[in-house]
DNA sequence: GAGTTTGAAACT
DNA sequence: CAGTTTCAAACTC
């Protein structure tokens, strides 16, 4: 689908064009021709929030405080577009923020005409302060699902936009709108928009009612097919005006038809807009909402417009546009940040690219496998102007990461971090430290501002780590039929690997390109306005008393399994609880800081946790030297954070070190060696002298016979010793009632048959330990007898507690 | 636990 | 790119 015009895709930076598609959509105004079951302006059933949900229903909730203005967006869709993600079923979807009432799309069954009359389709509270929580319950279908969430900040233009070419308005974080678009059947992309309904002036509107009108709207194409024509964007219709109008689109193409399995791409944009809801206004801001059905017989993509109007001013949309890098993974969850442009900003058609100095709000995580393109463009402006906004990601297929997004302390802005040639998508959330300098600060909206929270990508208290998928092009790529579903949970390869600090430092900009996947986005303490840090995925478990961005379904709606349980997922080809269990093994940094690849947890992406290290910096309270070094070792190696340890040459299936070994003196049978530490054979790239880690080796084989006898020790040794604690706990469990009714046994009295014979196991394998050690025979009857007192002193402690046990119980 | 050895990382 | 220095882990005593 072509939102996007060639002429505004080539304005687009090149640093937001990995995404594989872009869609633009320009100023907005719904064509007829495109809108296929459009009713006329009176028979528009827009989006109220209280109209009846059907079955599919989107809401963006927050716990926000009533004081607080907010927005309450919802949206009917025609009843025979789907806004399920899988066939049939409800998606419900809803962001809600603790600290006010947000955003409900609920899709309607009338379908609503693009007009942007302030009653129509959708409603909203925007509360632009506090602490948000989105929760987007939703039904993925195992295959290819992509939910994106944007949120947008958006505030009323107090005047009307000025010509195209003026300079682009400056954001005003005083209000958000959050609009939750989502789903489309298979095959049937949905657009929604949200014109304004404040009239434009100086945009030349082919047609239309909702063209002049819409100062700012959104476009959402969900489940459309690539190679369906965009309902949107195209010249003559639609939305297209970036000039006049705040813009967002996101469109997702599914290109799979119709099977649950097929792709699926949730979006959900959240819209920031602070000024059109001042407390005085009796009516809402409402968001005219339109339906609009493609004419593709067999699979109608469906665009919905969600117009916003704004009765006082119109909001002009500069061309500022955010392309979202495509989304290759059958799965994903995209949440985009988007401030509005204040109302005195002059409105500027130029594209704008989407960078950290921009201060643009997109955190945005594809996986290229997935083939629907995705374009995303946005309103952006000042970086102080940006509200919070945190995304998830949720990528499908193999070498997805974890992503767990934790809340600031204070709002974050999320800008995106553009790494050329990455397959990652990074984004950073700076938190807005100031008000919007050019917005008139509305009394509730301003106080917004001031303690707006960063949007909480879900309302349950599940910590959320969601697998990643890298995109894998920075170009578009026509997008791919998305094969398996269930590939969001599974497939996931993940490796910690850090990535990069939200320090503000748009200079910083480290090539990321080979970092690992597997990242979390933390909090930054420290910070100051520091929105999030990218921690490795493991830090968050380090964290996990802090309050964590989760993403949840809601109750009564079955979120995938993968989705909640992704903290399970396993990481590093290890399972969480093997990583968890297994505690990394702490720096003994002393000069370093922690800061260099001396460090094994600064090269490993980790924050150090634990460690005997001293001045260290390699944590969240020192992001911005953290973020420099990061750059630093990157610049140097581009490879720096990859695992050094990666498959050999095509064909090979042996592991083998990336830029092998130099030793000199160890033999490369020592852990000095990498190669003999990660249990590899030394290759031809390595440069080591008098290597002795090759397949004939002898010396070698003996290590290697020796290392495994006493891993097989080790483990019969440590099968034995909980062999012998299940009897014991078995017998003490039989000999309860004994206990109890006999006032106490002694602890002989547990030497079954049962403990007796685990016992003399472990004696056993202490005695072939010693003698495969060659110790002499007092040492070995030392080992064998220490053994045998401590099988004693379980047995006795484990006698002694059942005891107790017996005699509370009895109490 | 202190000291030594080692090789990767960092530096020049 | 090569040589040197720095560094922290691995190893030894």
């Amino acid at each position: 689908m072509d939102v996007v015009s060639p002429e505004l895709n080539s304005l687009l930076p090149d640093e937001i064009m990995d995404t594989e598609a872009i869609e633009d959509v320009p100023h907005s105004q719904p064509d007829a021709a495109t809108v296929e079951s459009e009713p006329s302006d009176d028979t528009s059933v827009p989006m109220e929030t209280d109209t009846p949900v059907a079955s599919e229903n989107l809401s963006l909730c927050s716990d926000a405080a009533a004081t607080e203005p907010t927005q309450v967006l919802t949206t009917s869709v025609a009843p025979d577009s789907t806004l399920s993600i899988s066939s049939g079923s409800q998606i419900p979807v809803s962001i809600s923020s603790s600290s006010s009432p947000l955003l409900t799309l609920k899709p309607a069954l009338a379908t609503s005409t693009a007009t942007t009359k302030t009653t129509d389709s959708v409603t909203g509270t925007v509360s632009t302060s506090g602490l948000q929580k989105l929760t987007a319950p939703f039904t993925i279908s195992p295959a290819n699902h992509q939910i994106i969430l944007n949120k947008v900040a958006s505030s009323q233009a107090t005047e009307a936009a000025k010509s195209a070419g003026t300079p682009p308005q400056v954001i005003k974080q005083e209000g958000q709108k959050l609009l939750v678009t989502a789903i489309g059947k298979s095959g049937q992309p949905i657009v929604l928009q949200l014109p304004h309904t404040g009239s434009k002036p100086g945009i030349s509107q082919a047609s239309g009612d909702t063209k002049a009108q819409a100062p700012q709207f959104k476009v959402v194409t969900i489940g459309g097919r690539s190679e369906l024509k965009p309902v949107v964007g195209s010249a003559s219709n639609q939305v297209t005006t970036l000039q006049a109008q705040q813009l967002k689109a996101v469109q997702i193409t599914k290109k799979t038809p119709t099977s649950s399995a097929a792709p699926i791409k949730f979006i959900i944009t959240k819209t920031v807009n602070s000024k059109g809801l001042s407390p005085q206004t009796s009516v809402p801001p409402v968001i005219a909402g339109r339906v609009l059905t493609q004419n593709s017989p067999v699979m109608p993509p469906r665009t919905i417009t969600l117009s916003e109007p704004h009765n006082t001013t119109i909001q002009s949309i500069p061309g500022k546009k955010i392309a979202i890098s495509p989304l290759k993974s059958p799965s994903k969850v995209t949440v985009v940040s988007v401030a509005s442009p204040t109302s005195n900003t002059s409105q500027k058609s130029v594209a704008l690219p989407v960078n950290v100095a921009l201060g643009q709000q997109i955190l945005t995580v594809q996986q290229s496998t997935s083939a629907s393109p995705v374009k995303v463009a946005t309103n952006q402006t000042a970086a102080q102007n940006i509200k919070p906004v945190q995304s998830v990601a949720v990528g499908g297929v193999g070498g997805s990461q974890f992503k767990t997004i934790i809340p600031l302390a204070t709002q974050p802005n999320v800008q995106q971090i553009q790494v050329p040639g990455s397959r990652f998508h990074y984004v950073r959330l700076v938190t807005a430290t100031t008000a919007s300098s050019t917005g008139q600060p509305s009394g509730p909206s301003t106080s917004s501002i001031q303690t707006a929270k960063p949007m909480v990508v879900s309302a349950g208290a599940v910590r959320m780590s969601v697998p990643i998928v890298p995109a894998q092009t920075m170009k578009q790529v026509a997008p791919k039929p998305l094969t398996s579903a269930a590939q969001v949970v599974t497939t996931t390869q993940t490796q910690q690997r850090l990535i990069m600090p939200a320090t503000p430092l748009p200079q910083i900009q480290p090539n990321f390109t080979n970092l690992p996947p597997g990242t979390v986005l933390a909090p930054a303490p420290g910070g100051g306005n520091v929105g999030y840090a990218v921690v490795p995925a493991q830090y968050v478990t380090q964290l996990q008393q802090s309050p964590f961005v989760t993403l949840a379904s809601s109750s009564g709606f079955p979120a995938p399994a993968g989705i909640q349980t992704q903290a399970r997922l396993p990481l590093n080809g290890l399972s969480t609880a093997e990583t968890t269990s297994r505690p990394r093994k702490p720096c003994n940094c002393t000069k370093s800081q922690c800061l260099k690849l001396y460090c094994d947890c600064f090269a490993n992406g980790e924050f150090c946790n634990n460690c005997n290290c001293n001045n260290c910096f390699n944590n969240l309270e020192h992001e911005t030297e953290r973020l420099k070094a990061i750059k630093t070792c990157l610049d140097r190696n581009p490879e720096a954070f990859k695992p050094k340890i990666g498959k050999g040459k095509e064909g090979e299936s042996d592991r083998r070190h990336s830029k092998g070994c130099n030793c000199k003196r160890s033999g490369c049978l020592k852990n000095y060696c990498e190669c003999y530490e990660a249990k590899i054979m030394c290759s031809s790239i390595c440069k080591c002298i008098g290597c002795k880690n090759f397949e004939e080796s002898p010396e070698r084989k003996t290590l290697m016979h020796l290392a495994d006898a006493a891993e097989v020790r080790v483990q019969q040794q440590t099968a034995a010793k909980t062999k012998l604690s299940s009897q014991i706990s078995d017998l003490l469990m039989r000999t309860t009632p004994v206990i109890s009714s006999g006032g106490g046994r002694l602890p002989y009295t547990f030497v079954t048959k049962e403990v007796l014979e685990a016992t003399c196991e472990c004696l056993l394998e202490q005695a072939k330990k010693a003698e495969q050690t060659h110790q002499p025979q007092a040492e070995a009857e030392r080992m064998i007898l220490e053994e045998f007192g401590h099988c004693l002193m379980r047995i006795i402690s484990s006698a002694g507690k059942a005891k107790a046990d017996c005699a509370s119980i009895n109490c």
